[in-house]
DNA sequence: CTGAAAGCGCTTACAG
DNA sequence: CTGAAAGCGCTTACAG
């Protein structure tokens, strides 16, 4: 592969075209004062006429680098289902636009973690900061971000150290919210299918839960939560299992959306209505979520939010601005077709 | 801003450190035989140690750029209903990855491609090659980019020119298919809420409709095509004028599943029932289209295989390898609960 | 107001 | 097998 220079039009293309120096090409083009306003009118139009541009590279490398924030993900699913990479995506990308700075994608996976450390990751990219999302605790990455002094806006993941922020929404008042308004229809034997066990916010989400229960008066029932991995087809599974043990349980609240929809089915398929039978409450507030069975009752999130906000956190870090370890966005009960009074 | 080389290690640090030259360190890194394994093996070492990773744009720079192909879309909307932008970007990264090149995803506007042609865009971010989607007939990048050599894949946008290809499904065939379906059903009198005038898509399904109708020695009535102009409520209204006017019709072929959702809408305030006295067909098979009103009928598209089928495209035309101006990838009819035999 | 020169962090002939 | 040197396309003190 010559260096031929690829037919790529230079600065020096456009400062022999116009008959001065680089140098004053470079200061036109970067506003400078110090230069005439009609040599900087030549160099304009030439800049046009020959569709030159500086090479964002050779900026960086010459001292004036874009800031660039990049989106930091786990393997993208097939689905966007939740909306939540594409809502961050969109978010992240306002925020850079506003901010004037650079956005970049990555995906990534626990070999690529392993070939590339974070800190190599960032260097070779030039990130100034990163929004992370997706992020496993164990993976490599999780305690490389944390022991970094990349400033980092960390979604839904428990942050600490220098330059970390998390953003995310209180998932136990949530919780403990979206429970209260089932205990208000009536409700007393309350289910819960729950994310991961891993998952940090599968533990908030389930103090939310058993909050409102104790605040009510309620007793707790250990038995009554299992774990349906944020995925339709566990919590379908669970949910059955869970019912055909307590029958008794006239209300479910749901980790997600995805895993409303898996319960709902199980109920459905046992011969039990929603909600005349059983309620279901589900999270997140997915797309289809007002779609699906006369919709959702669910709690809103707002990932768009979360990807600006995210990028607000890095550029105030790159400021140095104070920015708090935590930051919580709001978050929206819904009340939609899926839950009713209890009738039992 | 001083250039303190703020604390970024750089090959020279690790060529100090192990007691080489940076040349040495240079090729040790790009995999050259050249370099004896024990020199070799202390070089990894201390990459590994320090965290090094040569910077991108160095390389680029220095003669070894990574190739880059940019998924060009225009300005994000608030949600991905169809989920496109979401399947495209993951198809365009997976090939990206495949291929081993950079991905980049790059938004824009008018008030953006007014501020800096296409070619300068290329060459600022040292694009190999973009995908397009989303890009209007009368944007300015419109014709800049078919008059560009640079290898472009564009999605649903008709292609011509140098290193140009179409990427898309076979609109007039799909379209055909879908309404031969609403014939086989024993409809006559069927009715279509088209997308955008503009839009090359809408003269294709149009086409597609007429043909079927033809073919079935079904009379054409001009007046039972409206725009919905792919947007929701433009179709529920477009639908309520359409019925109104012509209460005759029993089908209507939707050219997308959200116009398709405004027209049942539409349809279920009039005291029509969806399918039993109207039938209504959509397209894209949109996340929610399996979801609403027990499920939509409709053409479904593939749109990580069209990210991916950019992506392959321009891959091949980087490599001097002949590509098609047109590649047509598949579709499928998808049958559900929107549609049925005809009652009258 | 303008230009020659150094430097950014790399890669790669070229010479040894 | 290894290193000194040129060059990639920029920016920015510095000198005039």
């Amino acid at each position: 592969m010559k260096k031929t220079n690829s037919g790529k039009v230079s600065i020096r293309d456009v400062a022999r075209e116009v008959g001065v120096s680089i140098t004053t090409v470079s200061r036109a083009l970067n506003g400078y004062s110090d230069v005439s306003e009609k040599t900087k009118k030549k160099i304009l139009e030439a800049v046009q006429r020959m569709d030159y541009a500086p090479d964002a590279n050779a900026r960086s490398m010459g001292g004036k680098p874009e800031p660039t924030i990049a989106l930091l993900t786990s393997e993208l699913k097939e689905r966007d289902e939740n909306g939540f990479v594409y809502g961050m995506i969109n978010g992240l990308f306002q925020q850079c636009s506003a901010f004037g700075c650079e956005f970049m994608l990555l995906v990534t996976n626990v070999v690529k973690q392993e070939k590339l450390s974070f800190l190599q990751l960032c260097k070779k990219k030039n990130l100034s900061g990163v929004v992370v999302t997706g992020l496993r605790t164990g993976d490599p990455y999780y305690k490389e971000v944390m022991n970094s002094d990349i400033p980092c806006a960390l979604i839904d993941i428990k942050a600490s150290g220098k330059y970390k922020c998390n953003i995310t929404i209180d998932n136990v008042s949530a919780s403990q919210k979206a429970v209260e308004y089932l205990i208000g229809l009536g409700h007393k034997k309350i289910g819960m299918i729950n994310g991961q066990k891993i998952a940090e916010v599968s533990g908030e989400r389930y103090s939310g839960y058993v909050s409102a229960l104790l605040n009510a008066k309620i007793p707790l029932h250990l038995d009554y939560m299992r774990y349906g991995d944020f995925v339709e087809d566990t919590a379908f599974a669970q949910t059955k299992t869970l019912l055909e043990k307590h029958p008794e349980i006239t209300a479910l609240f749901c980790a997600s959306d995805v895993m409303a929809i898996g319960a709902i089915q199980a109920l459905e398929e046992m011969g039990l209505r929603v909600p005349e039978d059983v309620s279901v409450l589900g999270f997140d507030d997915i797309p289809i979520a007002k779609y699906v069975y006369k919709g959702i009752t669910t709690v809103r999130q707002f990932p768009i939010a979360m990807g600006r906000a995210g990028g607000e956190a890095v550029c105030r870090m790159l400021n140095g601005e104070p920015v708090e370890s935590e930051l919580q966005l709001p978050y929206e009960l819904v009340v939609r077709g899926t839950t009713a009074e209890c009738g039992r």
